[in-house]
DNA sequence: TATATCACG
DNA sequence: ACGTACGTGATATAT
């Protein structure tokens, strides 16, 4: 039984848009509405079975339609850049299912279905169309079925004509007429004004068609019978418009459109481009071949040899050593400085590459034998390469087990970061899916999550990490490509891996912590916050739970009645900037605004760092996050050691409690003076900026008076105030609403501000134009060490999603930039203290500053080469300049 | 688990 | 006309 399945193309791909979130792939394409559209095909493959198929989609601009009525879809938005640019993609991956697609110059969509539907109802052929338009319901037969799409995608409702009859009281053929009558806003289809569907309905279950309507127009009383009178013109031409034209010439024969199925690779090489990776997964292509450049490995079958090594029996592993190419180390928890390690798994390519491949696992218990020495000399062999995933969180876990861990010639973890540092899940089984290799479990299917976390019996667990280990494996060559295809492979090797190596240094070093000084001080605010929690709630004339904003809010702008300045998505806003404009009006307020920040300072910075104090070295172990901030920056976490507080005095005090490790040591800071507006100088070549650098002239001043037109003298605080702001701005990407807000000025002021500063500043303006285009063109901007990120929402249509990518454009080259710099320095420096012999030792780095700890007969020499070996980190058009200062507490250190 | 707030560069 | 400054992490509430 033969069997067309026609799909109204256009209409699929604009509903599966709509209906969808916005999804993009690595390349910075929408693909929501194609994936919404691959969902549709493989359900109606599935369920429809078809022996015919074709896709039809509208084609240019004109169509016969608008030679009588030049208004015809007239007044529709603009395809957003985010569908039309899925038009061609859809149409290979139509190529990659096997199924034809047509469309002719001149007709739309409808018409080339109309005509083939009318030639299989002259052949007695049975047709389903879909779509998700409604006037193609008039194509219902005893051959033909319409399935119209409900609910976005997911659902079609089939309409052969019983079921219209049943649903609107129409024939097929009358659904002509209802549009006639009623028109169609989208297509801009007039109709008759103030008939809308239900009038349509009756009159047509009244009268049966226009024409009959319209004859008998003047029978029709009131209002109503005046409209259609008046608009019967407009009727005529609207179900005239509405008729699909079922006579296209040369659509494409019977025979043409026969269908026998997709070929699993090749629709599985297409899913890949798109990154479809739960379509992917969900199909099962089976173990077949997948073809594609990416596909090494693919042709291999599931199966993996897995070993579990247990002291008696490490022959064999031992044996294997040598050629061990990848490892991976499991741990169970997030903080790698506390957290569990289970073991470690072996991967063992075979020397034909597929055969003998082999995995073994060695639980941790069996690591630390005695019996195991080999093996854990081999891990500290730093001539012995292995490839991993994270190398970071394993240094720093084994190293408390007492392991040290060298030779990571390969960090897939850091290589995907590079890759792209906007990327999320940066897992393996995510990673195995982008790269096209065979389907890896994903770690929240086999340890569970969250209450449900467990780990695994033994053999499942060795399987999971051995098959990781080969992921590792076969991701490390395609990625190494990559990174060499990017030029991102010196970064890479130079900078990133290298550091990486610095960072667990640094972080097993730890800072120490003056416990009962934090303490101490946390008693101090406690009794404060208790006279001030007391003062609040007299002035409120109740006791509430101040660290409720809702709670706040209802005794702030309910019982007081105080002014609503702004709104959160739940509520009126009662941050700090709403609680400075609402000071005047009570005097709960300013009690509110102290409460708040040394409730901030208890909790945060005293309870918290407390907590974090470990108990063994006194120390404070943060742990440095090299893949997390988009820009080529660090995070820091447990504690987060770069945000401690410094802008006001009360909160500054905290950095007493940071010491150095040994008596009569000191802590040395330096950091790096205006480094982003010294990369801007540079990367933006401007001679007035890079002149005041040369000149190591005060920046903000400097700003001042070239944007107001002054001498240094004539500028006063609140000049170079501004000019700071504006410089901020500048770095930021900047924009007058954000400027003024900043400001506290008008938008109109602040944008002339900017315009001043372009005015003069002209290179840092040409740069701004130019890296905003570049971003257009490429898709990504870069740093100086060729760092990339990606900014798909560069070409958005929505002004918020397109304005912040042109931020980010401008700004990721110069935060990225100083980023890269203060790592290069880092990595110098480590070399340096060791080359030199030094004690002193690196402990913190936040963003622009580098702290360490230096015994007192080092002082001199460290206070010379740290800010040397961060001036010299890398040569610029203009000078870096690092400021360095030292004391018994970092507090003391500024 | 999401939201609001606030600490840092 | 659109409505926001760039990049992070920790905490307390409320769901």
């Amino acid at each position: 039984m033969n069997k067309l399945v026609v799909i109204d193309g256009n209409s699929i791909i604009y509903r599966a848009f709509f209906a969808l979130p916005p999804l993009t792939n690595s390349a910075g394409l929408h693909t929501n509405a194609v994936y919404g559209f691959t969902t549709m095909l493989l359900r109606l493959i599935e369920e429809e079975k078809p022996t015919h198929m074709l896709v039809a989609f509208d084609a240019g601009k004109a169509t016969f339609r608008h030679e009588g009525y030049a208004e015809y879809k007239g007044g529709r938005e603009k395809t957003p850049s985010e569908l039309s640019e899925q038009f061609p993609l859809l149409k290979e991956l139509l190529k990659a299912f096997s199924i034809p697609q047509y469309e002719r110059e001149g007709y739309e969509a409808d018409d080339i279905i109309g005509t083939l539907t009318r030639m299989a109802d002259e052949k007695g052929m049975s047709v389903t169309v879909v779509s998700g338009d409604k006037d193609m319901l008039q194509l219902a037969s005893e051959h033909v079925t319409v399935a119209l799409t409900r609910k976005g995608i997911s659902e079609v409702e089939r309409f052969n004509p019983a079921h219209l009859q049943e649903v609107y009281g129409l024939k097929p053929m009358q659904i002509i007429d209802l549009k006639g009558l009623m028109g169609d806003a989208s297509d801009n289809i007039p109709g008759i004004p103030g008939v809308g569907e239900k009038t349509a309905l009756k009159l047509l279950q009244e009268y049966g068609s226009v024409e009959e309507v319209l004859a008998q127009a003047d029978g029709i009383k009131g209002k109503m019978g005046e409209k259609i009178r008046e608009h019967a013109e407009d009727a005529r031409l609207s179900k005239k418009l509405a008729t699909i034209f079922r006579d296209v010439p040369d659509v494409p024969a019977w025979d043409e459109l026969s269908y026998s199925g997709f070929k699993g690779p090749t629709l599985q090489a297409a899913f890949r481009k798109l990154e479809f990776k739960s379509l992917l997964e969900k199909m099962d292509f089976g173990s077949s071949d997948a073809g594609g450049a990416e596909a090494e490995g693919a042709a291999e079958t599931e199966a993996l040899h897995v070993v579990t090594v247990d002291v008696s029996s490490l022959g064999e592993l031992l044996e294997a050593l040598p050629d061990i190419e990848s490892i991976h180390i499991e741990s169970v928890g997030e903080n790698p400085h506390q957290a569990e390690v289970l073991g470690a798994a072996f991967y063992l390519t075979g020397e034909d590459g597929a055969g003998e491949s082999r995995g073994y696992y060695m639980p941790i218990g069996v690591l630390l034998s005695e019996a195991a020495a080999p093996v854990r000399d081999w891990l500290a062999d730093a001539d012995r390469p292995k490839a991993m995933f994270d190398m970071h969180k394993a240094e720093v876990s084994l190293a408390w087990l007492g392991l040290p861990l060298r030779g990571v010639s390969f960090d897939v973890h850091l290589a995907a970061y590079l890759l792209d540092p906007t990327e999320s899940a940066l897992a393996l089984d995510g990673l195995a899916a982008k790269y096209g290799l065979p389907a890896l479990a994903s770690d929240e299917s086999v340890f569970g999550k969250g209450a449900k976390f467990s780990v695994p019996e033994q053999a499942k667990l060795a399987e999971h990490l051995c098959r990781k280990a080969r992921v590792i494996h076969r991701l490390a060559s395609l990625m190494k490509r990559d990174l060499e295809q990017g030029d991102m492979h010196r970064l890479y090797y130079d900078l990133e891996q290298p550091l990486s190596v610095v960072l667990a240094g640094m972080e097993l070093t730890g800072i120490k912590v003056n416990g009962d000084g934090l303490r101490a001080y946390g008693q101090d605010l406690g009794s404060k916050l208790a006279g001030i929690m007391q003062s609040i709630y007299r002035h409120a004339g109740m006791e509430f739970n101040i660290n409720s904003p809702r709670q706040l809010g209802e005794v702030l702008f309910e019982k007081l009645g105080l002014p609503v300045w702004k709104k959160t998505k739940t509520g009126p806003s009662t941050d700090a900037e709403v609680l400075e404009k609402l000071a005047p009006y009570h005097e709960i307020v300013k009690d509110i605004l102290l409460y708040r920040s040394l409730a901030k300072l208890q909790s945060t910075y005293v309870e918290g760092l407390l907590k974090e104090i470990h108990p063994k070295t006194g120390k404070v172990h943060t742990y440095y996050r090299q893949t997390i901030a988009a820009t080529g920056r660090l995070s820091s976490q447990f504690p987060n050691l770069q945000n401690i507080p410094i802008r006001l005095e009360e909160g500054r005090k905290i950095r007493q409690v940071f010491v150095p490790s040994e008596p009569g040591w000191f802590i040395l800071t330096a950091d790096y003076s205006q480094i982003e507006l010294r990369v801007l100088a540079h990367i933006s070549g401007d001679e007035r900026l890079k002149e005041a650098f040369l000149n190591d002239m005060d920046i903000h001043t400097k700003t001042a008076m070239d944007v107001f037109g002054v001498t240094a003298d004539q500028v006063d605080a609140n000049m170079r105030r501004q000019a700071k702001a504006v410089n901020f701005g500048i770095v930021y990407g900047i924009s007058d609403y954000g400027l003024s807000q900043n400001l506290d000025i008008t938008r109109r002021e602040a944008a002339q501000f900017i315009e001043q500063y372009f005015a003069v500043f002209q290179g840092v303006r040409k740069y701004m134009d130019d890296i905003v285009q570049t971003a257009r063109n490429d898709g990504y901007v870069t740093t100086l060490l060729q760092r990339r990120r990606y900014l798909p929402e560069i070409t958005a249509s929505n002004f918020n999603l397109r304005s912040f990518a042109e931020r980010t454009a401008m700004n990721t080259p110069i935060q990225g930039t100083a980023a890269d710099i203060i790592k290069l320095a880092m990595v110098q420096m480590a070399q340096r203290l060791q080359a030199e012999g030094l004690k002193s030792r690196m402990l913190l780095q936040v963003h622009d500053e580098l702290v360490f700890e230096v015994p007192p007969d080092e002082l001199e020499i460290m206070k010379r080469i740290v800010p040397e070996v961060m001036e010299q980190a890398i040569e610029l058009d203009v000078p870096l300049k690092v400021e360095a200062d030292y004391g018994p507490t970092w507090y003391d250190a500024k």
